[in-house]
RNA sequence: GGGCCUGUAGCUCAGGUGGUUAGAGCGCACGCCUGAUAAGCGUGAGGUCGCACGUUCGAGUCGUGCCAGGCCCA
């Protein structure tokens, strides 16, 4: 059987591979293969269609395939559905760059009929390049029915899911504080408000509150509050203050520039930075923010009319309450709240219920029958508002300073937050349940679940649902257009129309696209009997679009019952650490609301991609990373191979193409190395799988498995029962190093290595067949159980080393032989090792290399004793004649005591140090008498103790004349020690060395017979004498002549020098 | 400004429940092997465990604060 070489690169393996994969339709056959396997459901989170794939995307779409693959292996029936997020900002975004266009005015003098159908058009502009990368990284997903979350079916899910909420009660209109552009009319999203954060110059305004008590009347004592702000506009929206109960307040007297003694109220630990060093002197009294709480206060500023506030917020209003983000490292400590306008402000508003007080209009002017500032723009109405402060006698100070602020990214005017129109989901009712559904969720890593998800769920707040925008899924609620209270939410098309034919309309048309504009026009006489239902305006927020997957992909409830029964929830997601409020709360909250339990049972995050540097890529630093040029330059597998063993996926990982090299040569390299051994040596011996494997001859019909063939197949099933576990436990990290420790220190380093000979065939027929025979399973099984991060090179090696067996993806993942582990062995084995790296160290130490065969080596072992097999080993290895075990060391080292704290610390402890002293000053004969079992006792203060075993562990060191290495009980003590009889055979190896070396110059090839003459001093001689046959085989010389005149008759010469003795080389080469 | 993560050798990373002598690979130096050879193997040097306090008989590991990088949220 002919074995193929691996292609010239990965890249080439790579291409040819995929080309085969399609012509055989393998993803489909592995699917149809496990069709009738126990399911096992994988949730993939969209991708957004018109943005292309990154580097980021390489490393979770590794981990979902190999996750997917190794379940596949497993014989589960993996549901694994591609899916395309296709409504919002950043499609909006892209539709109005190619209208040439900017702004929601210019969107709507477009006309949004226009505008979507570019957004639609658009979505789909990378699609190709999306497809063509999953299928180039080896992403197998199920492209032949993605979910579209635009298609109409998707939108109808959405409907459904949101009327089942709306019939809960889950659904409200209320108000939200987004970041708004004044100019641009329009509420920015948080990722556009990222894009535009800049240093700005701001007022930095103190103001005074003046306390009163719960009547209204002043306060006798004159006590005011010092508040801080940068946003002097809002302060005529003030309606409460916050402390944080457990920093301590401090009263400081002050005189107004009208006269007025007050007492200013303020956190201790800002005194000296507002009134300077030594203030703190003047502090007259200290109360704990504890006792603030509930105390009333009057408006700093009295412009807006109360008119409208409704009694309870009135009761509730301008009181001092208690908010965990106040803090005291800058302002007061005490913090300024206007709900209609800051997002913290807003939400404690809802909390406490504070009047929402708004005298600003949608171009961030203030209305205009507010005094002084009417009309004006806020950012504007600073002066105005601080000479209001100092006639109402409630300004301290007006500075400024510079901070970071965000913009509008289009227009750059600077943004205010301010509260809209909004739906809401009462997600906050939910919050305990979902508490609860997320401790029954296994994150990988804990503390993303615990920590940051759980923190963020803990805190929830009311899911604003809507959006001022025009691509997107409508929200689905039609409202009276004369009693806001009268609403209808509608859950499909077919509702949609049924609902326009019972208001006497002519119904939708079959193909009703249920996009804005279209929907907008659908309306129906309200029931009440007066007025219009017309739909709101607003669209949905994209994040309920994908938390809604689940469901959507089966356009489910409307029908698919069953599947969607069977595939909820999924067994294991894997996304970006960025997703935690995104995606992973999204579809958390909608299960939850849906009463449906958690929708994920295992989530792994991955972490985010920098650059060799530690540097997040950005397109601003230019430090981005084409994956396609990653791809070319490296071919896929190694990416993924580095991905997965770098690092664990959650860690914030750096692209370090030196580190791809690197994993490439060191698993690659050595996998296609151990290959290409095999290959050429199975082809020169005639073995192939078909005469073993496939005729069914079991491992013993191979004859008698050496010692090494057993050690390695126990190591073998040993590894297969680790990455079993560790793959279970989602380590995928853990289980790849494993395999590369596996292949290197195993397989490559001890196996083959030291199996080399048994390979070309020159003993016993049934024991190479054995080699081979282990040597093929061993790569057989690392290809299985590396198919699923590596699918190309496995797929290629597992054809290669098995023509018969098929595609890697398409057998089963393999199991452990617990039959096949042999503790024993690999002690054995291990001591072996152990020995041969003290061994070695031994022979540097007295500078004599292994060429130089020595007499014996003294071996102490504290496990068993190798057998005589694994001696052999040893022995080769090494290069000695005899290998002696004693029982112990002593005579050969010293010994010397190291106490064992672990033991000691519980036993004695304060007096631990003592005891260790004690220990460390026993004797050799008292540790010798330890070591036999005999009492021996130790000094501890005035104690006398027994030592008793575990308080110390008793090592060796050198000591005599031989050489003698030790190191976790294992003792090599090497005999230097040359007869001349050791160096004559020495000689003889190091003619062989010098004769090959010679061969190799004189450009022979190896299998080319010499004639071969040897001349120098009476050692050479000798070994020319006693071990002409041994060179005359190793070096395949035919005829072997010791002398001068022998040397000068041949061709190639080689003259060198060993250890001191001249010694001249010659061949000719022997013509058949 | 708040929450979370990361910081261990030149580089990339390991280091359950605290145990005194912190490991591996790469790189480097030196050497070995020469029938896997544009391969293979070994030995060695190299570390204030980000910094500082604290808890403890004992801290890379636990606590607090700080510094640097990152993510999310303001």
């Amino acid at each position: 059987m002919r074995y193929p070489d691996p292609p010239e690169n990965l890249r080439i393996l790579e291409e040819q591979t995929l080309e085969r994969w399609r012509s055989e339709s393998l993803f489909e056959q592995t699917l149809d293969a496990t069709r009738d396997g126990a399911p096992f459901v994988f949730y993939e989170g969209p991708p957004t269609a018109n943005g292309r794939p990154g580097l980021h995307h390489l490393i979770s779409r590794t981990i979902k395939d190999l996750v997917c693959r190794h379940r596949t292996m497993q014989g589960r029936s993996v549901t694994r559905i591609a899916g395309w997020d296709t409504h919002g900002l950043p499609v909006e975004i892209e539709a109005e760059r190619k209208l040439g266009i900017s702004g929601k005015p210019d969107i709507e003098a477009v006309g949004i009929e226009k505008f979507n159908q570019v957004c639609r058009d658009s979505v789909f502009t990378y699609k190709e390049e999306w497809e063509r990368f999953s299928e180039r990284i080896g992403y197998w997903l199920d492209y032949s029915r993605p979910y579209v979350t635009f298609h109409t079916p998707y939108v109808e899910s959405v409907w459904a899911i949101l009327k089942r909420l709306a019939e809960k009660g889950l659904l409200y209109r209320g108000h939200k504080s987004v970041p708004y552009c004044p100019r641009c009319g329009t509420a920015l999203s948080s990722h556009e408000v990222a894009q535009g954060y800049a240093d700005i110059e701001d007022p930095s305004l103190h103001f005074l509150c003046h306390w009163v008590d719960e009547a209204g009347a002043p306060d006798p004592e004159g006590r005011s509050f010092l508040v801080w702000t940068t946003t002097p506009w809002t302060v005529p929206s003030n309606a409460a203050l916050a402390v944080d109960p457990e920093l301590t307040y401090a009263e400081v007297p002050w005189t107004a520039p009208d006269g007025t003694e007050r007492r200013l109220v303020l956190a201790e630990a800002r005194v000296e930075a507002i009134f300077g060093e030594g203030a703190g002197e003047r502090i007259t009294r200290r109360v704990s923010g504890r006792d603030l709480l509930g105390q009333r206060y009057s408006r700093p500023l009295a412009l807006v009319s109360l008119d409208d506030v409704d009694p309870a917020e009135m009761a509730a209003g301008w009181r001092v309450v208690d908010e965990s983000w106040v803090s005291a490292d800058d302002g007061t400590g005490i913090v300024h709240m206007a709900p209609a306008f800051g997002a913290d402000d807003h939400a404690a508003g809802q909390r406490h219920g504070f009047p929402m007080l708004r005298p600003v209009d949608d171009r961030g002017c203030f209305n205009a029958d507010i005094p002084g500032v009417g009309g004006t723009f806020v950012k504007e109405a600073d002066p105005a508002l601080v000479e209001a402060l100092r006639e109402a006698g409630t300004l301290f100070r007006i500075e400024s300073e510079v901070h970071s602020y965000p913009h509008c990214w289009r227009c750059t005017s600077p943004l205010i937050y301010m509260a809209r129109d909004s739906w809401f989901a009462a997600t906050s009712t939910v919050k305990d349940r979902m508490l609860e559904h997320n401790a029954r969720v296994t994150w990988h890593p804990p503390e993303v679940g615990e920590g940051r998800f759980g923190e963020w769920l803990a805190n929830n707040v009311d899911w604003a649902l809507s959006r001022d925008r025009f691509w997107g899924t409508p929200l689905p609620v039609w409202v009276n257009d004369t009693d806001p209270g009268e609403t209808e939410w509608i859950g499909s098309l077919a509702e949609l129309d049924a609902r326009v034919r019972s208001g006497g309309g002519s119904g939708l048309p079959a193909d009703f696209d249920p996009h804005r504009p279209f929907i907008d026009d659908v309306t129906w006489p309200a029931p009440s009997g007066t007025g219009t239902m017309r739909r709101v305006p607003q669209v949905l927020d994209v994040w309920f679009d994908s938390g809604a997957m689940p469901y959507a992909q089966w356009h489910w409830p409307h029908e698919n019952e069953e599947a969607f029964r069977a595939h909820f929830p999924a067994d294991f997601i894997c996304e970006g650490l960025d997703q935690t409020r995104g995606w992973f709360y999204s579809l958390m909250a909608i299960s939850t609301m849906l009463d449906l339990g958690p929708a994920y049972r295992n989530v792994m995050v991955n972490g985010l991609i920098l650059d060799a540097n530690g540097q997040k890529m950005s397109k601003s630093k230019g430090n981005t990373v084409n994956p396609w040029d990653a791809i070319e330059e490296f071919g896929t597998d190694p990416l993924r191979w580095y991905l997965v063993t770098a690092s664990n996926p959650w860690v914030p990982k750096r692209y370090d193409p030196e580190g791809v090299r690197e994993a490439s040569r060191k698993f690659f390299d050595t996998l296609f190395n151990s290959y290409r051994f095999f290959a050429m040596y199975a082809e020169v011996e005639g073995w192939s799988p078909d005469a073993d494997v496939d005729a069914g001859v079991d491992a013993e019909g191979t004859g008698e498995r050496s010692v090494l063939d057993r050690w390695l197949l126990s190591r073998l099933n040993r590894l297969v029962a680790e990455v079993g576990e560790e793959l279970e436990a989602y380590q995928l990290t853990r289980a790849y190093r494993l395999v590369t420790e596996f292949l290197n220190e195993d397989l490559s380093n001890w196996y083959v290595r030291r199996s080399r000979a048994r390979f070309w065939g020159k003993g016993d027929p049934a024991d190479t067949r054995a080699a081979f025979r282990t040597l093929w399973e061993a790569l057989v099984t690392v290809a299985r159980l590396t198919a699923p991060v590596v699918p190309f090179t496995a797929d290629w090696l597992h054809r290669a080393l098995h023509p018969a067996g098929g595609s890697v993806h398409l057998t089963s993942f393999p199991v452990a032989d617990p039959a096949q582990v042999e503790d024993g062995l690999e002690e054995e084995m291990d001591a072996v090792r152990a020995l041969v790296s003290l061994g070695r160290a031994a022979r540097e130490d007295v500078r004599i290399r292994v060429r130089q065969p020595l007499a014996v080596l003294h071996a102490v072992v504290p496990g068993r004793r190798p057998r005589g097999e694994v001696l052999a080993v040893l022995r080769d290895e090494l290069n000695v004649k005899e290998v002696h075990f004693l029982d112990s060391a002593e005579g050969l080292v010293t010994l010397t005591a190291r106490p064992n704290f672990r033991v000691l610390g519980p036993r004695f402890q304060a007096r631990s140090e003592l005891a260790a002293t004690a220990l460390r000053e026993l004797g050799a004969d008292a540790l010798a008498a330890h070591r036999r079992g005999e009492p021996v006792s130790i000094r501890v203060g005035d104690d006398e103790v027994s030592v008793e075993p575990g308080w110390m562990d008793v090592v060796e060191s050198a000591a005599g004349d031989l050489v003698v290495k030790a190191q976790d009980g294992f003792v090599a003590a090497l005999d230097p020690g040359l007869t001349e009889e050791l160096l004559v055979e020495g000689m003889a190896r190091e003619l062989v060395n010098r004769i090959q070396r010679l061969r190799k110059d004189a450009g022979l090839e190896i299998t080319d017979r010499i004639r071969l003459g040897v001349d120098g001093p009476e050692r050479v001689a000798r070994a020319v004498a006693d071990w002409g046959d041994f060179i005359a085989g190793e070096t395949l010389a035919v005829e072997l002549e010791a002398g001068g005149a022998a040397v000068d008759a041949l061709a190639s010469k080689l003259d060198d020098d060993v250890d001191g003795d001249p010694v001249r080389v010659a061949l000719s080469r022997v013509l058949d």
